[in-house]
DNA sequence: CACCAGGCCCTAT
DNA sequence: ATAGGGCATGGT
């Protein structure tokens, strides 16, 4: 079957109201830091933790950097698997120091490249690399996510349960547009919070009459 | 009480 | 290549 991604794009955004670029944060390294910290854990969880990072003046790379892994074992703590997180930040600011902790020098650098190099860093995945690549570096780098899959899954769309099969048809099918990149990924999460969790079939969905499932 | 949340790594087939 | 278990907190 054939979607327009465009066109639906145009429907969740007539139905939900999110603000430009939609992912919370108040700067880059925020953004950053939250990608990981929210794998596979609810938002307000990481909230917390990042709270908990700001009211220690530790919002900072190279403070968090040199900060022992067990303060910041306990800094994350709220948002869960914080043993691991906690190294996998490391690894995250083991990497942003061969960049002087800066986003300028990483600007300049191709997304590719970024991109390969994310992924060799224990703890990032594909989804962690995207959102990181999309939201904080501002290069153009689909997101897929588990609500994505669902999502198309329902609408009744054949296609290969696979992340870069899902990531290559956004990238050829929508304008190459950073808001666009952004705003899509950020409607699919919203639109998430208001389909049926249990029932495949979602019967109060506004894409109701969109969705070519048999009902 | 059970279940889930904006994944990822490691291991065993 | 791919399936399944472990990781952990807080909200509903």
């Amino acid at each position: 079957m054939y979607i327009d991604l465009m066109k639906l794009y145009d429907l969740l955004s007539n139905e939900y109201k999110i603000s430009d670029g939609w992912w919370p944060g108040n700067n880059k390294f925020e953004i950053m830091l939250g990608a990981l910290l929210t794998q596979n854990t609810n938002w307000g969880n990481v909230e917390k933790s990042l709270e908990n990072i700001k009211t220690n003046s530790l919002m900072d790379p190279e403070k968090l950097y040199n900060l022992s892994l067990e303060k910041l074992e306990h800094l994350i703590k709220p948002s869960g698997f914080y043993k691991m997180k906690a190294k996998y930040v490391k690894n995250l600011l083991g990497w942003f120091k061969n960049y002087e902790f800066s986003f300028e020098k990483i600007a300049i650098k191709n997304k590719d490249e970024l991109r390969n190099e994310l992924l060799q860093i224990k703890g990032i995945g594909k989804e962690t690399a995207d959102s990181i690549l999309l939201y904080a570096f501002d290069k153009l780098s689909f997101v897929i996510d588990a609500y994505t899959k669902r999502m198309f899954a329902r609408l009744g769309f054949k296609i290969k349960n696979d992340y870069d099969t899902y990531k290559l048809f956004f990238e050829e099918n929508i304008p190459e547009d950073l808001l666009i990149y952004k705003n899509y990924h950020g409607l699919i999460v919203e639109h998430s919070k208001y389909i049926c969790k249990k029932n495949p079939i979602c019967q109060n969905c506004f894409l109701k009459s969109y969705c070519k499932l048999d009902r």
